[in-house]
Formats: C-alpha cells, sequence, structure tokens
RNA sequence: GCCGGAGUGGCGGAACUGGCAGACGCAUGGGACUUAAAAUCCCAAGGGAAUAUAAUUCCCGUACCGGUUCAAUUCCGGUCUCCGGCACCA
C-alpha cells in the first residue's frame, strides 16, 4: 500500500455531494412544460443496464451534461432525459448462470448506474426516466408493432434466417458481422424459418434519400447507412428459354453490355433450377454440386478469394439482343438474395464472369472497347470494366456505353424485353427472437381466424415472471401455458398466442418519443408535445450504432410521420459520435482487465477532475488512450484554478484597469470567445479547456499593483469560473458562490465579450524575407500600411537581410505580418 | 475493388479564411520547499549545427514526390501507410 495519497487541493469531497443536493432541490434538469425559453432537447443514447459504469462510457454522459449546462445558461429550456434499454439477452445469460432473475438482477443494475451517474455531477430529468423492460413501457412497444401490422409493415414469412446457435435466437442482418453474431462472434449459419420481419425495405429509397437533410450528421456515419442500404440502378431483362414458355430475368447495371453476354449463371437455390435439371442426363452430377454449395456456411460462401465454382445446367437461354442461344449454369458465386438471383454473364467486361469463363471454356465476346487500347477476346488477361465504344452491339455500335446505356434500356423497355429496375442490398428487418427476455410479440393464432392481432386494450401482453428461460431455440414462453393458451379474440375459440419475443432494438427505436410524457397511460405519446420538441436537437452516442439503432429509429420515426402521428420525418436533427475510450490500446472490458473505475477516481480526485479530464483528453469525436498520469494534470489544473480564484474573492470590480492589464483583460475577452465557439461549433471540449488553462497561467504571470489591476483579476476570475461551469460543475458552483454570488451559476447567463476589449493598441508584426521570419516588431495597432513599410525597412536586422538589395514588393498582412520580396 | 476519414515532437494533441508550426497537457530535465522523499510551486525544452558554457544566430523539419504562391500542415496532381464501412451485390 504504497500509494500515496495527493495533497487535498481543493475540497472536493465536501462541494460535489452539497451541489449534487442543490440542483436536485431547485431542479435544475427539470423541465417545466409552460416554460417560455426556447426549447432545446439534448439526448444521450439510453445505455443497457449492464454492469458498473466505466470510464469510456462516461465520455458520453459528460458530453451530454457539458452542453446541457452550456444550453441551459444560453437561456434554454434543456430537456435532458435519461433511460435504459433494459431488455435484452445479457441479463437473460447471466440469470442462467446465477438464477436470479434478469428483472431483478436488471433493476438492480439500474440502480447501481443512476448513483455513478449521479456522482458524475451528471444532470438528468429523472421524473422522465423510461425502462424499456417495465410493462407501462413495453406496453406502447407492442402498439408499435400492431401500427406496423395493420399498415402492412410488420409481416411473418418463411425465409432463409441468420442462426446463431449460441446465443439460440434469429438474428437481423444488422446484428451479422463478418458472418458471425455481433454478440458473441459465433459463426451464424443459415435455416429456413418462419420469422416476423419489419418492412423496412418499404422505406429503402426514402432512408437513403433523407441522409441528405441530415446536415448535421457527421459524414461518415451517413456513409456508413448509405453503405448498408446499397441502392443500385439498372435494368432487368427477361431471357426466353429454349423448349421451355417461361423467362428468366435477370438484373444487371451494365446492360450497355448486353452484346457480350454469352452465357447466364443462376444460384444453385434459384426456383426454377429443379424444373430446368428434370429431364437432363447430368442431373446427378448437378445435385450434388447444389447440395455442397448449400452445405457452406455463410462464411464459407462469400469469403473473399473462394474459387468460383459451377455447373452446366444442359439447357439454354436466348439473349435477347443477338438472339443466339446461350447455356445456363449454377455457380457459387451468385447470391440467391440479391437481384434476381440469375445473372447474365460477360466474361470481358466483368471480372468474375471472365474468371468464371477462363475455367469452364465459355466463349468471350467484347463488347466495348478500351479508347486506351484495343482489346482481343483471345488475349486479354483480365475484364475491361470502364466505359468504352460500342463494338460488336448492333445498331448501337460506335456509341459510346455511357449513352448506350440508355439507349438499350429505352428500346428494351418499347420492346418489352426488359424494364429499368432498382435494387437494394437493404434486407427486411427480423425483429422476432426464440428468448426470453423480451417484450412479446401481440400476436395470437386462431385456428379459425388466422393470425389475429392482439386488441389495442388488451395491451400490454404481460412478459411472465415465471418461467424457465433455457435457450432451446424454441422461445422459452411455450414454456409457460397460461401464456400460450388464450381465447381468440375475435371468436373467442382457443387460441395460440405468439411466443416470440421482439428484438430490443424495436425498443429503442421509439423511446425518445416517450421522454415527453412517460407516464402517459392512454397512448405511446402526445403527438403535440412531441412535435413540438421533435427532432431532438442533439443525439450523443457511439458510432457503433451507426447503423442499426439509427437505421431503424429513423424507419419507425418515418413509418410514425406517415401515420400522422408525428409531423416530422427525421428524429436527430444533429448527431454526434464521440470515440471510444481505450486503455492500453485496447476497448476497455472486464475480459482485459483493462477497466479503468471511475468510483476510484471520484474518491481520490473528485468528479470534476474526471470530467475534465475526460473533455480534455482529445477531440471527442475520436479514439482517446487513457492516461492516469493525465488525470492528475487535471486535478492540479482545478487546484490552480480553486486557489486563485478563492484569492481574488474580495476583490470588488471597479473601472478601467491600469496599461498593464488591458492585455490580461483583452485574453479574458479572447477566450469567451474561443470557448464559445467551440461549443458552438463541433464541441472541440479539448481546446476550450486548454483555452481556459491559458488563461489560469496568464492570471497568475500577472501582477495586480493597483486596485484596477485587482479589479481586472476578479473579472478575469469570474469569467473564469463561468466558462468552465459546464465541464466542471461543482467547483464553478462553490468558487461561484465564494465570489459573492447568490444564484447558481447555472442561473447566470452565459458570458458575452466585449469586443472594445479584443483591440489592441499595439501589434507585434512578423517580418518575413523572401518568406523566411526574420525579424519581428512592435508598432502601434493603427499603423498605415505605408508608415509600416517604412518603418520595417528602417529595421536594422531588416537591413542586414537585404544586404543591400533592392525590394520588389512589400506584401502587408494587416496586423500580422510584413513579407518582402528581393 | 468502391465509399468515408486520418497521417504534425518521446506521448495526447493545437494552428481562424494560405500568413510566426508544435498552443494546452502528459512524460522528461533543472531549481525552490523538505532532514529526506512524495505532493506542491517555479523554470527549461522539435531535431541539428556554429560561437566561448552564454546571450545570439543559422539550417532542417507537419507520411512521401512534385506543382501553384511573396508565403503551403492548410490549395492542386501523384504515391505510400493506417483506421472505419460495404463487397463474388451482377
Amino acid at each position: 500500500m504504497n500509494q500515496t495519497q495527493p495533497e487535498r487541493l481543493y475540497p472536493f469531497n465536501e462541494i460535489e455531494p452539497k451541489w449534487q443536493k442543490a440542483w436536485e432541490k431547485e431542479k435544475l434538469f427539470q423541465v417545466d412544460a409552460d416554460d417560455p425559453r426556447p426549447k432545446y432537447y439534448c439526448l444521450v443514447m439510453f445505455p443497457y443496464p449492464s454492469a458498473a459504469l466505466h470510464v469510456g462510457h462516461g465520455r458520453n454522459y459528460i458530453i451530454g451534461d457539458a452542453v446541457s449546462r452550456y444550453k441551459i445558461m444560453r437561456g434554454f429550456n434543456v430537456l435532458s432525459p435519461m433511460g435504459f434499454d433494459a431488455f435484452g439477452l445479457p441479463a437473460e445469460n447471466a440469470a442462467l448462470k446465477t438464477n436470479i432473475h434478469p428483472k431483478t438482477s436488471t433493476l438492480a443494475n439500474i440502480d447501481r448506474m443512476k448513483i455513478q451517474l449521479h456522482q458524475w455531477g451528471i444532470g438528468y430529468d429523472w421524473a422522465r426516466q423510461v425502462t424499456s423492460c417495465l410493462p407501462d413501457y413495453y406496453k406502447w412497444t407492442q402498439w408499435i408493432f400492431l401500427k406496423l401490422y395493420e399498415k402492412g409493415l410488420a409481416y411473418k414469412k418463411m425465409g432463409t434466417v441468420n442462426w446463431c446457435s449460441s446465443c439460440q435466437t434469429v438474428l437481423a442482418n444488422e446484428q451479422v458481422v463478418d458472418g458471425a453474431c455481433e454478440r458473441c462472434d459465433t459463426v451464424v449459419a443459415t435455416k429456413e424459418l418462419e420469422q416476423w420481419f419489419f418492412k423496412i425495405t418499404a422505406y429503402a429509397d426514402r432512408l437513403l434519400q433523407d441522409l441528405e437533410l441530415l446536415n448535421n450528421w457527421p459524414e461518415r456515419v451517413k456513409t456508413m447507412q448509405a453503405n448498408w442500404i446499397g441502392k443500385s440502378e439498372g435494368v432487368e431483362i427477361e431471357f426466353p428459354v429454349v423448349d421451355e414458355n417461361y423467362k428468366l430475368r435477370c438484373f444487371t447495371t451494365r446492360v450497355d453490355t448486353i452484346f457480350g453476354a454469352t452465357y447466364m449463371v443462376l444460384a444453385p437455390e434459384h426456383p426454377k433450377v429443379a424444373e430446368l435439371i428434370a429431364k437432363v442426363p447430368g442431373r446427378k452430377k448437378i445435385e450434388e454440386f447444389i447440395q455442397k454449395v448449400r452445405g457452406e456456411d455463410r462464411i464459407e460462401r462469400t469469403a473473399e478469394n473462394v474459387e468460383k465454382e459451377g455447373a452446366f445446367l444442359e439447357r439454354y437461354a436466348v439473349n435477347p439482343m443477338t438472339n443466339e442461344k446461350i447455356p445456363i449454369w449454377i455457380a457459387n458465386y451468385v447470391l440467391p438474395e440479391y437481384g434476381t438471383g440469375c445473372v447474365m454473364a460477360v466474361p470481358t467486361h466483368d471480372q468474375r464472369d471472365f474468371m468464371f469463363a477462363k475455367k469452364y471454356h465459355l466463349p468471350l465476346r467484347v463488347v466495348i472497347d478500351n479508347p486506351k487500347e484495343s482489346l482481343d477476346a483471345k488475349t486479354m488477361k483480365e475484364a475491361y470494366e470502364g466505359e468504352g465504344v460500342m463494338v460488336n452491339s448492333g445498331a448501337f455500335t460506335g456509341k459510346s456505353s455511357e449513352k448506350a446505356w440508355d439507349l438499350i434500356a429505352d428500346f428494351m423497355e418499347r420492346g418489352n424485353i426488359g424494364s429499368r429496375s432498382v435494387n437494394f442490398r437493404l434486407r427486411d428487418w427480423l425483429i422476432s427472437r426464440q428468448r426470453y427476455w423480451g417484450a412479446p410479440i401481440p400476436i395470437i393464432y386462431c385456428k379459425a381466424c388466422g393470425t389475429v392481432p392482439v386488441p389495442e386494450k388488451d395491451l400490454p401482453v404481460i412478459l411472465p415472471e415465471d418461467v424457465k428461460f433455457r435457450p432451446t431455440g424454441v422461445s422459452p414462453l411455450k414454456d409457460n401455458e397460461n401464456f400460450e393458451n388464450v381465447s381468440c379474440p375475435k371468436c373467442a375459440r382457443p387460441a395460440k398466442r405468439e411466443v416470440d419475443t421482439m428484438d430490443t432494438f424495436v425498443d429503442s427505436s421509439w423511446y425518445y418519443l416517450r421522454y415527453l410524457s412517460p407516464k402517459d397511460d392512454k397512448q405511446p405519446f402526445d403527438s403535440k408535445i412531441v412535435n413540438r420538441w421533435l427532432p431532438v436537437d442533439q443525439y450523443i452516442g457511439g458510432v457503433e450504432h451507426a447503423i442499426l439503432h439509427l437505421l431503424y429509429s429513423r424507419f419507425i420515426t418515418k413509418v410514425l410521420s406517415d401515420l400522422k402521428w408525428v409531423n416530422f420525418s427525421e428524429p436527430f436533427a444533429r448527431l454526434f459520435t464521440q470515440g471510444m475510450i481505450i486503455k492500453d490500446g485496447a476497448k476497455m472490458s472486464k475480459s482485459k482487465g483493462n477497466v479503468v473505475s471511475p468510483d476510484a477516481l471520484i474518491g481520490k480526485f473528485g468528479a470534476d477532475t474526471v470530467r475534465l479530464y475526460t473533455l480534455f483528453i482529445g477531440p471527442p469525436e475520436k479514439d482517446a488512450e487513457w492516461n492516469d498520469r493525465g488525470v492528475e494534470g487535471s486535478y492540479r489544473f482545478l487546484g490552480r484554478l480553486w486557489r486563485f480564484v478563492t484569492q481574488v474573492g474580495d476583490w470588488k470590480i471597479s473601472g478601467e484597469g491600469s496599461v498593464s492589464s488591458k492585455e490580461l483583460r483583452r485574453q479574458t475577452h479572447e477566450i469567451i470567445k474561443k470557448v464559445t465557439d467551440d461549443l458552438e461549433g463541433d464541441f472541440h471540449f479539448n481546446t476550450a479547456v486548454s483555452s481556459i488553462m491559458e488563461l489560469v497561467n496568464s492570471c497568475y504571470q500577472f501582477e495586480a499593483k493597483t486596485p484596477e489591476d485587482k479589479s481586472i483579476l476578479r473579472e478575469a476570475a469570474e469569467i473564469l469560473v463561468l466558462l468552465s461551469a459546464p465541464f466542471v460543475p461543482h467547483i464553478a458552483e462553490e468558487l461561484w458562490q465564494g465570489l459573492g454570488h447568490k444564484k447558481s451559476v447555472f442561473r447566470e447567463s452565459w458570458p458575452t465579450y466585449d469586443s472594445a476589449a479584443l483591440s489592441r493598441d499595439e501589434i507585434e508584426i512578423v517580418i518575413q524575407v523572401l518568406g523566411r521570419v526574420r525579424a519581428r516588431m512592435t508598432v502601434p495597432a493603427n499603423i498605415s500600411e505605408e508608415d509600416l513599410k517604412k518603418k520595417v525597412l528602417e529595421d536594422k536586422k531588416v537591413q542586414e537581410w537585404l544586404d543591400g538589395k533592392t525590394v520588389k514588393k512589400a506584401i502587408v498582412v494587416p496586423k500580422k505580418l510584413v513579407n518582402l520580396v528581393v
């Protein structure tokens, strides 16, 4: 135990609890609906209540709190709520080990986290807390499901779905990362199952389009969403099958290459394959190949350098533009779920087709010539995928491929050969889960009436507590006969409930609306109030939600907007994604043993130190390495601030300062501007904090000789306290009181700078000769350009550098520099 | 491969609209206080070179190569590396 307790530089352990209580008493963060001030909705992504919080989590809340407190001082009516995304697998998995019910452990974790948030000095309107695992909340999650169901946007279908064998449940596409479960890293298998989906694809185009409205979202998040939605425009072309009376449809983005389509490839899973090979001699071999491909899991199938393999179906189709008979193949590189599961192959102008054609000796024909170097199908080593001049393309020969694209598409549409079509990568959102700790899906199956939604008046469908929740691949709710067996709401005959629960991302896709009327038991939210407060002015959270939560929330908002429940179509006007805090080069986690707990640090240095360091660590949007010595530096600074402000506590503000103090006053006002700009801009708290530090350093350097000087220092002290209040609220309150103020510092208005104070009498001019700094001189600020030039040329050092050469040109940047060209 | 972002001291990082590169902090070195240490406070500091230890002065330096400009971390062209997303998507 040779860890030394640092000297107590100021009584943080006394003042912090004191002010936390005071804010509560004063209801600093409670929003009054009738407040006339302009609204500001500052929202931090609500957390999953796992174990205790670490300093990495803290960054999120500290940033949000700094923004809220700043906006309060700017005169806004700030709504800063907090809740808990409380359903989910971790609690359920823990329960399997510890035998503690998920509800018990979740609620206990919530209590623990609230204490931690409190100790950090984070202010929320706790009267608005939402907890997604409680019936008064999930009742309305179920209501949202019903609304989507009514609109045809929630549906059940049989399909190939992602299955995690460890979590024993299906997963949404968004929850599969590199072919593995995002939660437990188990390689995801595919299964044919009947599952519930939300039809997010119906909104694909709008979700993509409206990204353009989100000017205050980080570019990378918008890019990620755009990539995920994955729009591509092309043409769907019909290829007649030889000896059959049906056609196969191919989707292509390169309709300009149609004359080079020398064969066709189907996914092995394509529904027509069985029919096509029913009578061919080599049927057995083809079936074996299909079995082989089907047996591969997602990773094997989509891995980067998988050898392209295929089989000839011994059948032919007709290229509708050349009227040639072309062979039909199946191959592992054609995916059943994208486009039509059937592609036209143009080996000369598509690298995959090229490799496949070379392997199986399929014909190649150049139809777009490379303008730089003429192509020859016999000698080319790889496909040419660029633009060029059309060749071997019937009536389109000689045209540029860009132009031919539209001409061919038009021609096909006129002749009913094909039609323009758009494909998205985005798939519908699979929302059912075979697990216990989630909101039950409000559906009843009746033998007579079919699928019957639970009537709104019967909501919520309560999640029963007495359930043995072993994951078995079937929802644990099936265990509870009282839950499953019900009477049909339509015909009253015995019926069965849906036993699956909803993906927790459904819970979190609408919580930001519930904060506005968290206790309303008549409706999920009050449209009038929501329309007044939304969109959220500032949303703050981790970039890991760039696709999942943010895409789902945008989708649900658009649905609610179409249903006229809300009058806006994007929920979050501004988004800020903070970087992760790293320790020893890795993300903090219990298993790595690199978790930094705030509790000990708060005990040793106080919450303000932890807050200040967290904000000072680096640009908040970037990842940052936690450094314990850096924390001490922040603590030292607060000690310096404390010492300085308490020292000038009984000095008075009076009159003008002496000449020497003018510079300090100027700096003070410059820093008001700097901190304000940082807070209004990109939340660069690190530079805001550093300029506050600079001002403190200057104050220490300044020697106050006269009462006027003292008055300038006193003004600087007041401003320092006001400017640092959003970052280090406890010490700021205490110092503010020490300066003789009765009101909370957060009831004061944010300081504004006096532009007169920013002006200087004298300025330092940098003198360059040929762009290199050679001298500097101090001149009156209002000096004319002519006088300045004259003075510069008279300077001894300058003359040495000029060395008798003539000055061709003198560039004068007002108030900054003079550059002499010789 | 496509899309987005980044590359600056020993480290985290700063630099408005092209105008003194390295603010602020950490680590480091020196000093004060102390019997001593820790803590605290004060001072120094990109690298290199010259002079006499100094004051001082010069040169080199923002991933690399080139360009525009009186002047480039900033603008333009090219190259490399790293991070993130998508990817056998037709």
